[in-house]
DNA sequence: ATGGTTTATTAACCGTGTCAAGTAACCGAG
DNA sequence: CTCGGTTACTTGACACGGTTAATAAACCAT
């Protein structure tokens, strides 16, 4: 990075609480007036207007945009707004296929997207791979990165963000790898590695629906069934790294055996791989995922009876889910999520046939999401890092 | 309450965050040294200093008990400790069948019991025992209730701390009953209302194997099934007050229809009145719980089927709640854990089988609890109003 | 006694945010 | 156009709440 977004990121880092808060207020209201940041933080109008000060001289933040002209009587509100292009981030998903990146704005805008197919697991093969990705997203910024704030890497499984380590991924056939150590050295400012589904949870709650919420939940379904979760304004992160693992609620039969090798797990009947072997074997044929959509699509038994399984069990782990933690939201997402006709019904029909009393007062939301989502999540991972 | 109670009261109101976070600990660690204060919660030596000082003043704290003679090198520490007479609580618990009451003092030492019976559950006759049990704990304070700080009400169901209000009780047939108002002018002190496995939770938190430990659940096991959740130190009060409802996790068959009205809950498989009424059904005649735990004992296969599979379901169901917040410490409490021999080898082996990665190197403990021990926590919940 | 060591207290200081007053920018009415 | 009404923003004094650094206190070992 440049001098100019070292300053940036010195200034946000030495912010302390109050402050940091105008900050994000700022970065995910914007453009917002001082008196709403002030009714939104609790803070006083003079505290705003101090906080606002240092932003706006360091490029972050722009003030004396054009003054509303509302009829209203008063002086009219100035808004501050954030500078989206004051600062630039890399976020990275790896996926099991490939590594999906993009350079992406303040603001978790896309600037830029690459790719890199993955042939091999192993933590080498991988990290060449996401450097490859870097590079590329990386060039156009500049022989000295340029304004580039952080690099972010979302990962699957159980991940130890404050030491930068993947302790454990089913995904990739990983243990204890020191994937930030790795990486470091091989791209051009500070990475930050998080577990994907926490990452989209960053990413919803502060540029996305989550937004104002403190206590919600984002349930991911495509090749696994995961979810992230805030409550009480924080993210769940387990004392030992492992929360959220909603697809491994043994709620569906006994005879059906996960990847994981437990028994009755949701996943092992409503991931994506789950339902095609469950046609496939009907069907006595390998099945593709997307042949799978048309046969159910096309009202075949075998297809129907697949995804109204899945669907029903998926409904009932977000009813456990959401009568064990009372959130206010819920987030349908993931990929699968695009053929959400197939669901439907038959989750929403077991999500309510479970959900106990006043907690199903909890809204449910979809928001299919694209790999460059996922990408995006650990964009704002980095993000976090700045202010909080 | 006296002028002396008051003016404690208003003084503990008054600390803000840091102050009031030396006080807590001093309650909950005493005796304690300073320098281990200071240690605990982060604040310089100085601090606690300033912060014990007036707490010492109002007789909250004591100072210069003898000091140590440890042979170290070194000034000898001086701890503080708290006085637990300087203020009385009075903790309720509301049962179906009867209203047990406890005197206690500010780490929840019970001075005094009563209890009286209910017949009808209507609020008025509800609101007329606990008044009537109230009376009888206060009466030795004096007319003007002495050092009395508060009165705590603990009910199963959702409830509305701030307001005092419980929403619903299925337990008791009630909905939005404003307990506090009914019950504040027939009682010398504020009246706090908490739901009942909350405010167990509070208690385990303070003064119990939750001390220190910041994301834990504690899970009852009697006539109902509940659990209480702690995440990131804070209680989780659901959005909408229903949280920790792992009884009606659906984690049971379908064909077991639960008092609810739903399918497949834990607790129409779990709860100690299901058990009951399977053994009974097997043996044709009504069996109590008594003899249900006698036959089990002596290895009657009705019964031990019984409290085989209830033992399978709530391990499951533990296994759920720990995959999905990752805590450190769940704690088994409630009525039936005094058979917990029964439960012991099932509950720990489905727990084990389903229980996720990492997750579950979260600790299981054992905590019988009486009612009294209910009780307690309801005035656990006042104290925790006092200070926080 | 004397120095070493640890705990507790004191005093100076400083960062952070509030309060209260003042200023700015609009409206509409006379 | 001016002038009061209204609302948004700014400024400076101040108070609070904590830290740091120096000092005192209370013990041990030599």
């Amino acid at each position: 990075m440049n001098d100019e977004a070292a300053a940036r990121i010195a200034l946000l880092r030495s912010l302390s609480a109050a402050p940091s808060y105008v900050f994000t207020t700022v970065l995910t209201r914007s453009p917002i007036s001082r008196i709403d940041v002030s009714r939104l933080t609790g803070l006083s109008q003079a505290a705003v207007t101090k906080a606002v000060a240092p932003l706006v001289a360091a490029g972050l933040v722009v003030d004396n945009l054009g003054s509303r002209r509302d009829g209203l009587p008063g002086r009219p509100v100035s808004p501050v707004a954030i500078v989206p292009e004051a600062l630039v981030t890399i976020g990275i998903k790896v996926n099991v296929d490939e590594v999906i990146g993009v350079r992406t704005d303040l603001t978790t805008q896309v600037l830029a997207t690459h790719r890199a197919p993955l042939t091999d697991h192993d933590p080498d093969s991988v990290v060449a791979a996401i450097a490859q990705v870097c590079a590329r997203l990386e060039a156009p910024l500049g022989p000295d990165g340029g304004l580039l704030a952080g690099v972010g890497v979302a990962v699957s499984g159980d991940v130890d963000t404050a030491a930068g380590v993947v302790r454990e991924s089913a995904n990739m056939g990983w243990t204890a790898v020191d994937l930030r150590a790795l990486l470091q050295d091989r791209v051009g400012a500070p990475v930050v590695i998080e577990n994907d589904v926490r990452a989209l949870t960053i990413t919803e709650h502060m540029f996305g629906v989550g937004l104002g919420i403190d206590s919600f939940a984002i349930v991911t379904i495509g090749r696994g069934i995961g979810a992230g979760l805030h409550v009480n304004g924080e993210v769940v992160e387990g004392v030992h790294g492992v929360a959220g693992e909603i697809g491994h609620l043994p709620l569906a039969d006994r005879d059906r055996i996960c990847a994981c090798g437990r028994r009755g797990c949701v996943e092992a009947v409503a991931a994506t791989p789950a339902i095609v072997a469950a046609i496939s074997e009907a069907h006595g044929r390998e099945v593709s995922i997307t042949e799978a959509v048309q046969l159910a699509h096309d009202g075949d038994a075998a297809a129907t009876q697949a995804f109204t399984e899945a669907a029903t069990t998926i409904g009932t782990a977000i009813a456990s889910l959401v009568n064990l933690t009372g959130p206010d939201l819920v987030i349908l997402g993931g990929e699968a999520v695009s053929n959400f006709d197939l669901f439907d019904q038959n989750l929403l029909g077991a999500y309510r046939e479970h959900v106990f009393g006043s907690a199903g007062r909890c809204r449910i939301v979809i928001r299919p999401h694209t790999f460059e989502d996922w990408a995006r999540g650990a964009a704002a991972a980095v993000i976090r890092t700045l202010a909080r």
